[in-house]
RNA sequence: GCGAAAGUGGCGGAAUUGGUAUACGCACUGGACUUAGAAUCCAGCGGAGUAAUCCAUGGGGGUUCAAGUCCCCCCUUUCGCACCA
């Protein structure tokens, strides 16, 4: 019963979503036409759902930041593409499956139609026509192609890998998805595994993804940050050891990574990765042996160690540099996978080295002394660094005198005097030739010379690794791929797409994929030679599908590629027929090559050459243009819209999509580009990441009980007060914490807009200002009458508008719109009491809607006609700068208040000049810094006046009683004056 | 350990360029209306103090006529990376 003294929310919310749907409102064309080609376009994009069955408070704030933005650009006449979709594969499909003994499928488009109604429920301003289920074929072949192509380019390969597992969701995760040693869905533990994996070359990109982030102005620092980490790029040198073992000389070479070569005259030891291949062939003893296989075991397990652990393996190594025989360690803390697995170790300066080295006894040299300490390095300096070029024959034959036995000046750090090693930059010392330079310059001279002797290269290497995209579970998009007894890994040929993912399985929960366990799926034949061949069973990661959505969205259609251009969609049935023409047309041709050169793929000519395991191995032809002159170039997007609407204006989501998803996007679209589909470096132009939504300071999840059901929110209040409380409780980047009677709050403010609205409904609805502008060309003096206090309130809503539209555009803290707009509405319901001296109330009545009472009293108000069109304009301003926000309601509003126009057309609301001017001003009185008073003076007084009417303050007078005590005062013009005394 | 962000009433937060700290909202207190409650409306609301006044933007210094804002040191919290050589 109570509801009904508010506004009927359901009513007004289904009207407009209806008109909106039914009128093809937020419809865009690929290309626009008409008048919309003027118009400038504007793409915004939120990160598009995963369907896991209802929409959560997390979307709700999402799609509420989106749609904001989106409403407040078509305001402003930009041509705005909002598209919408679902990320559909993923595990939880198949976890529900397993639990309920259904097809993933059932499961996943279910919870698609719920959640698209709950959507459209909320009002969002998307052109449904685009949307995308990315676990339909017609979308997924795409990423087939995009594979068979990359495949082709040597951009996705197979390798026996290390891989990240996770036991409890039975698959391989990429290092992106590990956090903490956890898995980033379910938490669980991952251990190390070794499998046949495919990858995506993102590393051939990491010095461009690494260099882009510079471009990338409109993205957050964090984040930019964080992906820089994540590329971790780091220049040094590689450089070689001979090994030298106990017995015997041995031509053996030890590849070591270091981006410290300017301590090198401080390496006491060598260590390597229980996992590198050389360990075992180094070992010299039957305990290091036992303890090596210890070591291993472990590192295979696990990436985490507690406390660093090795054994020297009896082999030494030779220093290049000053033939000093250094012994060599397995330690469990070098990693394999990170340079080349092994390092010098300098233990006077690195935390680790010297850890290790006190561990074990071994002896630390101190080859860089800390600069502060320049009574010893100054002379040294000035000596041999006069210039900073170095010289490379003079030091060489310095070098090479001196070199064999420089230790004899060697200081060292024995235990007493060295608690912490120094690891920052410094000057060198007992470092033969190279004493008395910096750091800096002893990094480029060792190097130089290391490349000069040969026994050293500079190199860059990066953290980064490819991405695995792998997954032992049936959900995914199928990898394109079969192995032929004969020709090895062969990719499908493109016109036999999409390999669909076949929904005959049965789902045991039990072991593998129920994909490997499909004969009808696996037993295929070879695209190449037509022989038996069995199908890739892995599927791919999900974020795979992720990766490209964006710019798909930017066609409604495919491009001239029809369902009957496939031929034999070789999906389960495997009657061998002879394929070997279409291997021809592909430009597939095979070649014998029995190098053992399995890994290295020529990124530079246009050839490739690949090897597998059976010894067949063949050429590609990278020209993906030249493929059978019948089967012209597919896309996915026509190119043309492609390049219109990328790249992606605004994109809003989750931060914890940082290192993952942003990532991949953007290497994804370098890949397009490359292969010729798109003509842009980087998806997302500008990037918002808003923060967790959580209630009692915890993430909202079931195990918590802290759940709050968007749908119960919007049955109760409507979807314009969950929108507005999601978008005013905090700003966008930070956690939003949700507050129930917070929503109520925003509630009565809706409520509070309503009934002012239909105060005025019939006293405003027949004045149309749409050229209101023009009537105040046309009459100057057209508001010289109006209504002072109306001109006042118009004078704070000049500056909302102002101020509310630079912060759409750039800071989007829409919590302080909004509150302006409270602010205002509260002054336009003081205005309203002041001038009939009434509150305004409700009349207890079974009408719903209209029953506010308007009560004119004794005044005759309103006088002049201005004052209904100012007061007009002031409503529809505050209703368009509100609408991006609140729409239903908004426009609801608008419309009550009468308009030949929908809101829609309205435009952003102009600043309109009444002539008005401030005339009093309050201003602040300081005494030395400190406030004591405020006094109201006219307007644009100057400094002297302001002081003579300060002393003549009450307040102030109690502080100064002789004027001679003013040393100075300082005036901020209409604001603040500070007296010095 | 490294990197980043942040710390303002009981709470969410405002103060974009150094210029009246605590806007707006929530909660709370009192009042009006009501048989009563809900809703609505009005008023109050950083702390101490009868008051004058004093103290308050994590703590401590500094620059300045003036600091939440700038500089230095420290503390705490959150996030990211974590033996990356």
């Amino acid at each position: 019963m109570e509801q009904e003294k508010n506004y009927d929310f359901s009513l007004i919310e289904k009207k407009w979503q209806d008109k909106w749907l039914n009128g093809n409102d937020y419809y865009v064309d690929d290309m626009p036409i008409d008048s919309n080609k003027n118009k400038e376009k504007f793409y915004c994009l939120e990160m598009f759902p995963y369907p896991s069955g209802r929409i959560h408070m997390g979307h709700v704030r999402n799609y509420s930041i989106g749609d904001a933005i989106a409403r407040f650009k078509g305001l402003k006449g930009y041509y705005v593409l909002h598209p919408i979709g679902f990320d559909s594969f993923g595990l939880p499909a198949e976890n529900a499956a397993i639990k309920n003994k259904t097809n993933p499928k059932e499961w996943t488009y279910k919870n698609i139609e719920t959640m698209e109604v709950q959507l459209k429920k909320l009002g969002l301003s998307y052109d449904w026509d685009r949307k995308i289920i990315t676990s339909d074929s017609s979308y997924y072949k795409w990423e087939q192609l995009f594979f068979i192509q990359m495949f082709k380019k040597g951009l996705a390969y197979k390798k026996l890998s290390r891989v990240n597992w996770c036991e409890s969701c039975h698959t391989t995760l990429a290092n992106e998805q590990v956090e903490n040693g956890k898995c980033w869905r379910c938490d669980n533990e991952i251990t190390v595994k070794s499998m046949d994996q495919w990858f995506l070359k993102i590393t051939d990109y990491a010095e461009e993804l690494l260099a882009e982030l510079d471009n990338l102005d409109g993205w957050p620092d964090k984040v930019k940050i964080m992906q820089k980490n994540w590329i971790g790029k780091s220049e040094g040198l590689s450089l070689f050891f001979k090994i030298d073992t106990a017995s015997e000389k041995t031509d053996l070479e030890l590849e070591i990574f270091t981006t410290r070569p300017d301590t090198i005259f401080g390496a006491t030891y060598l260590a390597i990765s229980p996992l590198h291949t050389l360990a075992k062939n180094l070992l010299k003893t039957e305990n290091a042996k036992i303890k090596t296989e210890e070591l291993i075991r472990k590192s295979l397990i696990s990436k985490e160690i507690t406390e660093k652990e090795g054994v020297f393996t009896g082999s030494y190594a030779i220093n290049p540099f000053n033939m000093k025989k250094l012994p060599i360690y397995i330690a469990n803390f070098v990693l394999m996978d990170y340079g080349t697995g092994a390092i010098m170790s300098v233990p006077a300066h690195d935390e680790r080295d010297f850890e290790f080295a006190k561990k074990y006894n071994i002896e630390i040299i101190e080859v860089v002394s800390n600069q502060n300490d320049a009574a010893v390095s100054s002379n040294a300096f000035n000596n041999i660094s006069g210039n900073n070029d170095y010289n490379h024959n003079v030091i060489n034959n310095n070098y090479n005198n001196k070199s064999l036995n420089g230790e004899g000046s060697v200081k060292l750090a024995n235990d007493s005097e060295l608690i912490s090693p120094f690891t920052g930059e410094g000057i060198l010392i007992n470092s033969s030739v190279f004493n008395g330079l910096i750091s800096k310059e002893a990094k480029s001279a060792i190097s130089l010379e290391a490349e000069k002797m040969g026994f050293g290269k500079r190199v860059t290497n990066y953290r980064l690794k490819d991405w695995g995209i792998s997954r032992q579970r049936y959900w995914g998009c199928p990898i394109p791929i079969v192995y032929c007894e004969k020709c090895g890994a062969v990719p499908l040929n493109e016109k036999d797409l999409p390999l669909e993912l076949p929904e005959n399985v049965v789902f045991t929960g039990e072991g593998e994929s129920p994909l490997a366990r499909l004969d009808s799926f696996i037993d295929t034949c070879c695209p190449v030679c037509g022989g038996k061949a069995k199908r890739e069973t892995d599927t791919m990661d999900t974020f795979v599908e992720s990766s490209w959505y964006y710019a798909k969205y930017t066609s409604k259609s495919d491009n001239a590629f029809t369902e009957s251009d496939f031929t034999n969609n070789s999906n389960g049935n495997s009657k061998c027929n002879n394929k070997n023409k279409d291997a021809d047309k592909e430009n597939i041709k095979f070649i014998n090559n029995n190098s053992d050169n399995n890994s290295n793929i020529n990124n530079s000519g246009s050839v490739v050459y690949r090897k597998y395991s059976n010894g067949c191995a063949y050429e590609i032809n990278n020209n993906i243009n030249n493929a059978d002159p019948a089967y012209t170039i597919q896309s996915p997007f026509d190119k043309k819209a492609a390049n219109y609407w990328l790249p992606v204006d605004q994109y809003i989501g989750g931060v914890e999509h940082a290192v993952m998803h942003l990532l991949y996007a953007r290497f994804f679209v370098k890949v397009l580009r490359d292969l010729g589909y798109l003509n842009i470096n980087e998806p997302f132009k500008n990037l918002l990441t808003q923060g967790m939504v959580v209630k009692n300071g915890a993430k909202m999840s079931k195990s918590k009980g802290n759940v709050v059901d968007p749908d119960d929110l919007i049955n109760k209040y409507g979807s314009d007060t969950v929108r507005l409380f999601s978008l005013f409780a905090a700003p966008p980047e930070k956690d939003l914490e949700w507050n129930d009677k917070g929503v109520e709050g925003s509630y009565r403010f809706i409520n509070k807009i309503y009934k002012i609205v239909m105060v005025y409904e019939k006293y405003l609805q027949n004045i149309e200002i749409n050229n209101l502008k023009n009537l105040i060309v046309l009459n100057q003096n057209f508001f010289e009458k109006t209504d002072i206090e109306l001109k006042e309130i118009n004078n704070e809503l000049n500056g909302i508008i102002k101020k509310s539209e630079a912060e759409m555009e750039e800071r989007f803290h829409f919590n302080t719109i909004i509150s302006s707009c409270m602010e205002l509405v509260n002054k336009i319901y003081d205005y309203y009491r002041k001038q009939n001296n009434i509150n305004i109330e409700t009349i207890d009545t079974d009408d719903t809607i209209k029953t506010f009472k308007i009560e004119q009293t004794q005044k005759q108000k309103y006088e002049y006609e201005s004052d209904k069109y100012l007061l007009k304009h002031i409503f529809n301003s505050i209703l368009i700068i509100l609408y991006p926000f609140i729409p239903h309601i908004c426009s609801e509003c608008f419309e009550i208040l009468g308009s030949s126009i929908n809101i829609e057309s309205a435009g952003w609301p102009e600043i309109i000049a009444t002539g008005y001017k401030i005339e009093a001003c309050s201003i602040a009185v300081q005494i030395n810094g400190k406030l004591r008073s405020q006094i109201t003076a006219n307007i644009d007084l100057e400094q002297q006046d302001i002081l003579n009417l300060s002393l003549e303050d009450k307040k102030i007078k109690k502080y100064i009683d002789n004027i001679s005590a003013i040393k100075k005062s300082i005036y901020i013009k209409n604001k603040l004056i500070n007296i010095i005394i």
